[in-house]
DNA sequence: ATTGTTATTTGCAAATTACATTTAAGTATG
DNA sequence: CATACTTAAATGTAATTTGCAAATAACAAT
């Protein structure tokens, strides 16, 4: 068998909200060397006792975090090599997830910072930044994924600054809703609005068509 | 630092290529334990000392296995758990390569099949190539990926019919014409046509502005 | 009742895509 | 050499999707 020295396996988990209708990433000091004391995604050694896989490692690392699992989870890219980590050769199974900021608010632990002033990260976690970002504004152009993103009632109006958000471009509202409601991924929750000095909106929540909302096409 | 058992760290490649016009996986006989002479992936450990990331050890398998660095490359997607491989808790971060028949034609240590028809592979390669074929299946449809899977001079239809195999439907010619020669991803080659018991066809290349022609859309 | 503000719908122009047909350019055959 | 045959490429039009602008609806505040 193998008798090479290996190499570290660990994961580190993005975790994004939207906070003030801005897309942010969530981050948090770290507690321990190295870097001890900066700002940096949240992350932890594979433990082959407990972990069945990496995906329940990273939820292991996301739960001891935020106190909960995160409502998506995905794997976003594999880094790797001598430099990333100043303990040596090593493998970050990196992850991305989406969290409504009710969730976390109020969490002592975290910060949030926009994603377009994030500050400089340890190891290669700005990379891992980088990489995420652009994968969560490519399936957002093609898929139902900014939905996660709210809380479990929403109007069209919010679920359309999330898009906004997310993508980074202007989209059309008349358009917008047609195709959304073309795909029956949301429907209407009859007789919920929301109030104010105004036409009232009307709120919808995930369709329970959209199962797997995420395979649906926008 | 870590005292626990460390995972092993390997990498596997799923090869895709075009033969008799249907997109196909090339696969050989594995000439070790476990599951010594089944068909499967190429794949190798990690070496810390020679490899500098995984991406360069996948191509360091590749190279061995077919003589020279596959003209398209890309990350997959990391595959892990105790029950993997029979060796213990392994991670293997998957990658898919798309190579033109004419390059591996007569390489007798490799075979193909249809990726409708592959057999039962050893390890968790069935889920590794399940995975290669949705991912290549999807950005086939808005990307110009399958051009990897061509040799340097083609028609328009070898073109047509690259893209047929790889999405698996059918579609139609007057638009993807449209569609491909807007992108300018592709040039006509001034005088150079495929001749034949009928009209000639324009052969074309890869364009010069396309330099990377995978982040284009068709 | 009037005004202000946001939500939602409607209508139409522009662009895209799908489908059907025509024209072009060669070889093979008698 | 004319004709049939086959595939390549271009053309035209209907159907669909998308983008933009305006109109209408529904409430609170005054």
């Amino acid at each position: 068998m193998e008798t090479d020295p290996k190499p570290l396996v660990m994961v580190d988990a993005a975790l994004f909200t939207i906070r003030n209708q801005q897309l942010c990433l969530i981050l948090s000091r770290r507690k321990e060397p190295p870097f001890e004391g900066a700002f940096a995604l949240s992350g932890g050694f594979v433990h082959v006792q407990e972990d069945s896989d990496t995906e329940m490692a990273a939820r292991r690392v996301i739960r001891h975090k935020i106190g909960f699992d995160a409502p998506y989870l995905e794997q976003l890219f594999t880094f790797s090599g001598a430099a990333r980590d100043p303990r040596g050769w090593s493998v970050s199974i990196a992850y991305y997830a989406l969290i409504p900021w009710a969730l976390v608010e109020g969490n002592s632990s975290i910060s949030t910072f926009p994603v377009e002033e994030v500050p400089a990260l340890p190891f290669d976690h700005g990379q891992i930044v980088a990489k995420a970002v652009e994968r969560l504004r490519g399936k957002a152009t093609y898929s139902s994924l900014p939905i996660f993103l709210l809380p479990a009632e929403f109007t069209m109006n919010d679920l359309h600054q999330i898009y906004e958000q997310t993508i980074g471009t202007r989209l059309d509202k008349a358009s917008f809703r047609h195709k959304i409601l073309e795909q029956d991924i949301i429907e209407p929750i009859t007789g919920h609005f929301r109030v104010g000095a105004h036409r009232p909106a009307q709120f919808y929540r995930l369709s329970s068509k959209a199962l797997t909302p995420f395979e649906r096409k926008i």
